[in-house]
DNA sequence: CTTGAAGCTATAGTTGCTAGAGACATTAGG
DNA sequence: CCTAATGTCTCTAGCAACTATAGCTTCAAG
């Protein structure tokens, strides 16, 4: 049985976040202690390293609430997991795709400054007017169909 | 003299968030009207399309907090305009290489799935697991959605 | 036995908004 | 001119996903 602080380290996750996750729902109430401190076995442990990697990889504590909620269902068909899977994939495609035009943006405007006054500054400049931009790189509406 | 209502519109903006942005100072605080309704002449549209741009670019209120200030200042060098700009620059190629990453590991899972059960399901195995990942995509900086 | 680290609860703060309630102002139609 | 429909006002609370603080208690090392 691990304490938290342990449990943290070993899943490289802050103790107070694990505290978060348990109060949120997203791990169950640990056992206590006789001093009432949080023990920790390894099905929690593994528990928690999956909550840590799906959120390396970008899912949100939504998503992977329902991720664990399959995963404890194992005969039962991968689809909605897939689906998750692939929601997430897209998600990071846009996300991608937005940034690429994002830092060309950025490239141009730091390019061409040669480093004179603001009043010259491309920088301030392309900030205040945004047909100066090659592309169109503004904020979509982003929406996930369930 | 446009209304916030008006301006929101032209702007692009959303008519709570031209509040807020006053409440915290990025937006001077406009005339009122006899019945006390905001007013706001072509200098706030402006500050409100720079406000706006620097947002489109991933700029945080912060940095655009300084950006305002500089700008007001046009005789001034723009060094630390071109500085802010650079390192906005860092952070989106930084956000795009760990999302490079991620999505390769993404599309690594769905592609391997065959659509069985969740025990043999590649998804649930490689979020179980880092060791299942070609790329080393952990970072625990800036999971910061645009 | 004492000290310092680690744990506990509870609350509030972070960023950049967004949503609601309930009241007042303005505008268009009849 | 009256009314109904918007628009605007202030204020408060909520969202994700934590992080930080305060003021305790418990535990482990020396
Ligand atoms: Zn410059
Ligand atoms: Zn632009
Ligand atoms: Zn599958
Ligand atoms: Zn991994």
């Amino acid at each position: 049985m691990l304490t938290i602080g342990k449990l943290g380290k070993a899943a490289g996750v802050k103790v107070p976040t694990i505290r978060y996750y348990e109060q949120i729902g997203l791990l169950p109430e640990a056992e206590r202690s006789a001093g009432n401190q949080r023990l920790y076995g390894h099905k929690a442990q593994e528990r928690l390293a999956f909550i840590r990697h799906a959120r390396d990889l970008g899912f949100t504590l939504e998503a992977i609430r329902d991720l664990l909620s399959l995963s404890d269902r194992p005969d039962q068909s991968c689809a909605a997991a897939d689906a998750i899977a692939k929601a997430q994939l897209a998600e990071v495609e846009s996300r991608l795709a937005r940034l690429t035009a994002l830092k060309a943006e950025l490239e141009r405007m730091v390019v061409q400054c040669a480093g004179g006054s603001i009043a010259d500054c491309p920088v301030i400049e392309v900030l205040s007017d945004h047909s100066l931009c090659a592309t169109d790189h503004r904020h979509p509406e982003s929406e996930v169909p369930s």
